[in-house]
DNA sequence: TGGTGGGGTTGGAACGATCAAGACGATCCC
DNA sequence: GGGATCGTCTTGATCGTTCCAACCCCACCA
């Protein structure tokens, strides 16, 4: 071929071997590498040995952009990466997307991760779904009264949601989650066990469909024995500061002796006005935060919290893409996993 | 063209329409319609116009696959993803990784990441590299003897490197790092400007490089005031536990009234050893950490912490890129960025 | 002997874009 | 007036892979 020439000069970086390349070495066709490549078994077992003394010899690999013009795949899932809040202990992105790329790996699959659009949520998506860029996508944002999963639904593109799709629950698209209410009734449960009867909540605000999950499991254990909840609820946002004065205004006025909070955020609120007041937490008032981010684990004491169940997330978000991009007319139920509690200081 | 029909049938999945759909509705050539993309300027206006509105009417975006094959280049950039370690306040890698997929986006490239392999530190770079996946990557744990880096280098594999070439001051590929000693100073001279004079390190063991780059910096801010640090310094693992101890040992041994740490996480073991003998952390004794992680910000009355750059790191790798990727030949010298310091309560 | 069947292999034609070179007409300049 | 130049657009080849249909060869059986 007239390529060699041009592979051996010596200024010109080397080309990569190719198919072609192989198969002259191996003294077959192109569409027998190939073979060997994807379908071992096809050939006979001397001309199989041959073709891969060959491929070893070159240090052949298949092309990637060839093989995804041809196949019309790319092997590639896109996340849209939001970062972490400055002044909050939200963690969840940062082990979900390490538990994605290692799941999407043995899968065979990498992960491109791509910027929001403040203005136009699906413009990522778009972009990255008309270049055929992507195979398929991971939306973990559904709790914006989620566009991108409806746009995306509309348009019949593969996706797998991290996140119930609560205000469309007739969705036809395959989803995994978090049992929110599972934790916190987990979280109350053990604070029940440690002999707390005045346990409070704070939460998020009543519009967020998560924030009222969680509260729901609070409920559920208070109320299965028989325990009042008047006056021991509070809904903020989620900031150190609401947590703060949330729990401040709830010591004052309805004495519990136990928080359980939707995020380790607001339970650092707690923990603060803990010290403020020169409470021991764990000792004088227990807490919970839900997330078990870093802050929970290193803050003085540590801060028991809920604590997702990222890996198991990421295997059946990766179950599931595989089943919609194999046989895209399938779509099983969603899937709902059981947090645990991590235990340390606080409780 | 014999694609329309089966692009018409309601089963299949419409086929997105390509530079020949487009270029017969606009009465064009395929090439000229490539040219209204890539270059706009070789066009007359109106042949200009009347492609774009076949674009737009069809909802045209170029194949990836297509022109990533005939242009041998992705747009992608390799970026191997570490998680953040369990149990520290180590956070860089998430705001890293933000500015990162920020920045590329304004350069029109995107982030893929992959997954690291335990036994072979190289093996997902070999992968992407030889099968053309990426165009360039982002080294970012240059700190455990790079052999990434050695390993690109040899390959002539284009990648920016955060952090310096430490153990390899000859070698020859750009990098972006952070001037630790330049925050670990500014650090101690905040606590000098405060009253402090008995200032004490807490850091990590000697043969980390970025670690007495840090303590460097402390060391310098002491003896420009000629204050003596026999008997301030410690040397321990990245661990809560090993910064309790050391601080401990320390607070008994050398009586110190400030700690200036390599890390948030041993910054934390501090707080810890002050928490347990009741001391306040700020009015007692002051604490600086190093990385202003999510734990920095919301601990009770926060901790002051060196705060990275990493926007700015993230634009300066971008910059790099684009130079290598359009003039391979130039590598201009590495790039040192000064870091600030987020004050909060525990100074 | 000759048809049948099937495993193993082959060559040509896509996939959808860009590159390189050339065609065409208009303009310019000597 | 003729050749060179420029701006604009077209044509054919090419990137490296996989799909498709045909092919070869040999065993098997009538």
């Amino acid at each position: 071929m007239s390529r060699t020439p041009g592979r051996a000069s010596a200024l010109q970086p080397a080309l990569p071997p190719t198919l072609a390349d192989v198969a002259e070495r191996a003294g077959v066709s192109r569409q027998t590498v190939s073979n060997a490549v994807n379908n071992p078994d096809l050939l006979r077992a001397d001309t199989l040995t041959r073709v891969q003394e060959a491929i070893a010899e070159l240090g052949y690999t298949p092309n990637r952009a060839a093989r995804n013009l041809r196949t019309r795949s790319s092997q590639l899932i896109g996340l849209r990466f939001t970062p972490v809040q400055e002044g909050t202990a939200n963690a969840t992105m940062d082990r979900f997307v390490h538990s994605l790329v290692e799941t999407t790996r043995e899968a065979g699959y990498h992960v491109l991760l791509f910027a929001g659009d403040a203005v136009d949520p699906v413009a990522g998506y778009q972009d990255l779904l008309s270049s055929t860029a992507v195979d398929a996508f991971v939306v973990t944002d559904t709790y914006l009264g989620n566009p991108q999963a409806t746009w995306l639904e509309e348009r019949r593109a593969p996706f797998v949601a991290f996140g119930r799709p609560w205000e469309h629950p007739e969705a036809r698209h395959p989803w995994v989650d978090v049992d929110g209410a599972a934790g916190t009734e987990l979280a109350t449960n053990h604070l029940l066990g440690r002999g707390h009867r005045r346990i409070a909540w704070i939460g998020w605000r009543k519009d967020s469909w998560i924030g009222e999950d969680r509260r729901s499991g609070w409920l559920r254990a208070m109320h299965a024995r028989h325990l009042s909840t008047t006056g021991l609820a509070s809904r903020v946002e989620d900031t150190v500061a609401s947590g703060r004065e949330a729990s401040s205004v709830l010591l004052d006025e309805a004495q519990p002796t136990a928080f359980v909070c939707a995020s380790d955020t607001l339970a650092m609120g707690v923990l603060q006005t803990l010290d403020e007041r020169g409470l021991r937490a764990g000792r004088d008032v227990a807490v919970v935060g839900f997330d078990d981010s870093q802050v929970a684990q290193v803050v003085p004491r540590g801060l028991t919290s809920v604590r997702q169940p990222l890996e198991e997330v990421a295997v059946h978000i990766v179950k599931a893409l595989e089943g919609l991009l194999t046989t895209p007319a399938v779509v099983g139920p969603g899937v709902l996993l059981a947090p645990t509690l991590a235990l340390r200081g606080s409780t």
